[in-house]
DNA sequence: TTGAAAGCGCTAACAC
DNA sequence: GTGTTAGCGCTTTCAA
């Protein structure tokens, strides 16, 4: 086993001092050509590699950001996270990821963890259950400790920080305006309850289209579910809603869901009463993932572009990091939601 | 903006010094239970809370954890992530996510950047390209500095560590033998390339199967795809050679895939052909997750237990880290795959 | 051109 | 019971 090596017995091993070898190793003009060079032949042959720890503690700041999201097995947030990763390497940091799984606790705890470590800044989308008892102080207190805070996806006006958000309204407007293009009328939605800002926003935009288009608003073409991370509990009961509403609305056309899973269900109860996805009943949902993808028909989306905004939340601390960002009030970036159109309309 | 108070600080505003300080939040009882509660009182008041960069160099280790996978947004590692995760944090770990994007110079370059930082050891699963280019010098040099390393799923015997591996074979196996349990003779398998390990072995497993129930191997019924992350370009071509297989053998009964994605693929096309899953043909695929899960009608599918493999490479590496396997040479885990029937089959 | 020394925040052996 | 100090690996100011 080949411990690795550092400056000191680099040092010793030349018969120089510390600060030679650490000057000869940044081409400090100091030292002479030949002692450099001899250092720096050394180095590689020994394998020499700086202990980045040894650098943070002496910085006092570390090349790192920490990525708090509610959950991996989720395919936007996974993109959000390939997005942050790939900017973070292009600009020589590193990405620390933890899990909230929804719970605020963990969320609390992880930030904590993470601000007494190696972290310089924050991106992060708030856990339902945050969002759910509006406790935020830990965000304020990681804020007031000088670390900058980019929030992405779910987010909340009370915490004053950079944000990248997506135009759910706008999406959601979009997706049941794609709808009505398309001759349909009786569009049901099937949404999470309001406190879900995403929710709220998507519903907000499904009546904005409605109402652009003259179409009378029906309550009983809202759905509004519980949205909990038991999908295996959720589903069933969403698929009887849904069923009971298509029995009584005999006359729907059109669904609009704010999330894939949503539209999963949506298609499995579809094809339970043998309608035709898209002649008897259009379908489009939010996110743009595998499960649209690849369903069959494939699914019409809301494409959020949670890669592009991964790399905006990178891009936007890391500036902020390296102080290169004038403007010291907060700055919300809007990525546009854009339809993917597919074989569902 | 309140920054983080140190112990020099805090021994600043108590008049004593910072070793009293030290010892008394660690509840040492070289020290007065008066001065200790005091101390604690104090640090409390000013939120001190220690700084694991300082931590780190002195104890020349950190409590971190680095996890390189391919991808994230992909369902099986997703899952990985999400189990290393829950065990890091209850056992007082951070965990550090790069991507080496299937890029072999992408995780050479991670392992590196890790390696010189925050990293206590490794969880990994190779790049398609290093398992081509058999190229594992990083990992050797890594393991060579006392790094430990755990391996899962992509696993090469020419790297002597502690491996998590999936038995493939015996998945691949179950699952032919699930079809052809259900009557089915003529079995379609979608495979990779055989220097994909778990390609090649889930290969091994169908032919096994075949073999112990006595039925005859047809080559013509085993396409074996390029299998790179473009699925955007694959997926066509895969479409067409299942369209001219489906033409020249309409025996097909069954389909055994090795992933999700061309799962859905083939349902596609089965569809275009008119034939209904699972009476004409029986649909199962290797890898258990959202496609699968919300696809019409649900498939049955060979679950790999990502997040048990997570919690399994975990443990094991944090074993290692803290000392407590006796055992010097590596171990190998074994996590069985396990058919999840669904309405495909 | 090179080296000595202080200091980043913390711990722990040792001294008082 | 409390304080002093060295040291983890590195950079950097200042002195030689």
């Amino acid at each position: 086993m080949k411990k690795k090596i550092t400056i000191k017995q680099l040092a010793a091993e030349l018969g120089v001092s510390v600060s030679t070898v650490s000057k000869s190793l940044h081409d400090s003009p100091e030292i002479s050509k030949e002692t450099r060079e001899k250092v720096q032949a050394f180095a590689k042959l020994y394998n020499y590699r700086p202990n980045n720890i040894a650098l943070s503690l002496k910085n006092k700041k570390t090349k790192t950001i920490g990525v708090i999201i509610p959950e991996v097995v989720h395919h936007f947030f996974a993109m959000v996270v390939k997005g942050v990763e790939q900017v973070a390497m292009e600009r020589g940091y590193n990405v620390v990821i933890s899990l909230s799984n929804e719970s605020f606790e963990k969320e609390v705890i992880n930030m904590e963890t993470f601000a007494d470590s190696l972290i310089g800044g924050f991106i992060m989308s708030l856990s339902k259950e945050t969002l759910k008892k509006q406790d935020y102080h830990h965000i304020h207190q990681t804020i007031e400790e000088g670390m900058p805070v980019v929030l992405f996806d779910r987010t909340v006006p009370e915490i004053n920080c950079d944000k990248v958000i997506v135009n759910d309204e706008q999406g959601a407007l979009l997706a049941t305006k794609h709808l009505i293009d398309q001759g349909k009328k009786n569009i049901l939605l099937i949404t999470t309850e309001d406190y879900i800002s995403v929710g709220r926003l998507r519903t907000q935009g499904y009546l904005k289209a409605l109402q652009e288009a003259n179409i009378p608003l029906n309550n009983g073409l809202i759905i509004k579910t519980e949205d909990t991370n038991r999908s295996d509990i959720i589903l069933p009961l969403l698929e009887n809603e849904l069923r009971t509403a298509l029995k009584q609305n005999p006359e729907i056309d059109g669904i609009f869901t704010v999330n894939e899973i949503y539209a999963a269900a949506a298609m499995r109860v579809i094809r339970e009463f043998n309608l035709n996805i898209p002649n008897d009943i259009s379908l489009v949902c939010f996110t743009d993932g595998v499960i649209s993808k690849y369903a069959t028909p494939p699914l019409s989306t809301v494409n959020q572009h949670g890669t592009q905004i991964g790399i905006e939340a990178a891009n936007l601390l890391i500036d902020r990091l390296e102080n290169k960002i004038e403007q010291p009030k907060p700055i919300t970036k809007v990525v546009a939601c854009e339809i993917v159109r597919r074989d569902s309309t």
